[in-house]
DNA sequence: CCTACCGATCGGTAGG
DNA sequence: CCTACCGATCGGTAGG
């Protein structure tokens, strides 16, 4: 019982570390703004956590070993390529609703991440990237896609959906549903008619 | 001259401070940083500017400045709403293209601001908001738009243009045209056929 | 989990 | 434009 309680202070500690970080971020955020948002003194979470990296480093990689295994799933799937990437993006956005903080210090504060672990959030990164892209190549291929930029079209797709994150609460009188479908609209049928 | 002199090192010094912020972020850029990049002591910028929270202050109003300037330029234009839209759009990425470290500090250091220069730097960007709506819910009236959410159809396409500020480069194999022919082509036409 | 504290670094000023 | 320095705050440790 010692253990499930030490681990739910951790969480509660990640989890009031995103919120922080989204709202001022990695270097803005003191080990002590984070002590108050937890309750206790900041020499205390030592004891829970090794360092202001470790939190920084945990959030990063929740995020980004959900975003490979949403890649992975959608990869398996079989159906036309705009179904494939209506799905990723549908995950994608998903992701951002539930978990709108982690998701923040994923887009925004890996970069102050060090050493072996930015080297590795980067290659998670580009091999999300990558996967992507491919779908909407061998979407163009087969004829189910514009003929565009692969690139442009990849980082507007993945640039689009970022504002979710910083603009989704239950209080506003859009749904999720409505959210993601307006989004996939503008997407893949285009504003103009 | 010497005012020349002067003023020619204040925006050497804003230059400078951009692409730190918008490298490490504000909190994450002392004014020694920022010394060593201009070429003298962390003391002696003192004399060209008067504190650091000035610096973000003239960076973010520089660029709010500039867009509500191109609001107004297109709002005035006689044309299809689809092509004021557009026009907008393209004049969004061009200052990305041309300002890229400042653009990225409007977006992402302005939560620093305080006070009444907080407020009024909100003010312009919900001015901004405002108009651009305008046009998308004129342009669905006019029946020239897919009737979606306006809010959702703004935010996606803002949003979607601001990964430019991060990543073009001059050395990038795609041309500031191709950019925005592809961008707009996803945004306005989809990228499904 | 806390008190007490470390060396380092911060934004900024005094005085020249 | 620099040297020298201020009080405040930082991430983290010692010891209990």
């Amino acid at each position: 019982m010692s253990k499930r309680t030490n681990s739910a202070k951790r969480q509660l500690i990640l989890d009031e570390a995103a919120k922080l970080f989204k709202l001022k971020g990695f270097g803005g955020t003191s080990m002590r703004d984070l002590a108050a948002q937890v309750g206790m003194e900041a020499a205390s979470m030592y004891n829970h956590i090794k360092s202001k990296d470790e939190i920084l480093e945990l959030i990063c990689f929740h995020i980004s070993d959900t975003y490979i295994r949403q890649l992975t799933e959608v990869e398996h799937m079989q159906a036309p390529y705009v179904e494939k990437i209506r799905a990723l993006i549908g995950r994608h956005i998903q992701l951002m609703i539930e978990d709108g903080a982690a998701v923040s210090v994923g887009n925004n504060d890996w970069k102050y991440l060090t050493g072996d672990r930015l080297e590795d959030f980067k290659a998670a990164r580009k091999r999300y990237e990558k996967g992507f892209a491919a779908l909407i190549e061998q979407g163009i291929a087969a004829g189910e896609l514009h003929p565009v930029n692969v690139s442009v079209a990849l980082f507007t797709i993945l640039s689009a959906v970022r504002w979710v994150e910083l603009w989704y609460r239950p209080g506003r009188n859009v749904t999720p549903e409505e959210l993601e479908e307006n989004i996939m609209t503008v997407l893949l049928n285009g504003l103009a008619k």
